[in-house]
DNA sequence: ACTATACAACTAGGAACGTCGACATGTAAA
DNA sequence: TTTACATGTCGACGTTCCTAGTTGTATAGT
């Protein structure tokens, strides 16, 4: 057994977490679902095709943001999200390779 | 953008969930770190290293082994834990394939 | 300057989760 | 059969999370 529970978490994994929680939630899920490939989306177009309110659309927004699965960019009145898909590849590759053994 | 956020989440996805829950929590990261390459652990050896109980500890295995990170069988007295890395890699790749647009 | 719009931040109630101690189950040894 | 041990389960408590509503801030248009 490795002796490494009482130690702090690999930095890798640490910021992993935001991740995985971010992703563990239904209604996330279903959000990051809607992105085409590339595209970016509002609060207004995401709140009007969810059935959670826009308050609670912006919470679970802040959330991916936090965690880092989502960016954002203010353009005039809107901000605009999108997928950071080169952070999540890196995040799951980070995990692939510990999978594997290879780490 | 897509529009099937009212439908339901992909098959894929649904079973995801519990993976990503699983390990979005830092003690249960913690108990999967302890894992060699291989190994089996029983749950007094985890509890051993842990700073929770026993009953804490066993909580959050039955949770890896519900979303199917781990695997176990009881030999005699004891269960064994051991991380179902096929299972993981299969996540891991949807998951990965679904970011890179092939999905 | 004023109004309307788009979003963020804060608040509070209710639901869900994490934690522990005590009890129950099941297995092996004496 | 009795005893000891390894683990699972249940109840209770405190904490965290989810959600909606309200308020605050910045921008665009009149």
């Amino acid at each position: 057994m490795k002796d490494n529970y009482r130690n702090t978490i690999p930095e890798n994994w640490r910021s992993l977490s935001k991740v995985f929680i971010a992703l563990g939630d239904e209604h996330r899920q279903r959000m990051l679902l809607l992105f085409e490939p590339g595209e970016r989306l509002n609060v207004g177009q995401i709140t009007a095709v969810s059935t959670l309110s826009r308050s609670t659309v912006s919470h679970h927004l802040k959330i991916l943001r936090d965690s880092g699965v989502l960016r954002s960019e203010k353009i005039g009145k809107e901000v605009w999200f999108w997928i950071d898909r080169h952070w999540l590849l890196t995040v799951l590759g980070n995990v692939t390779d510990y999978v594997r053994g290879s780490t």
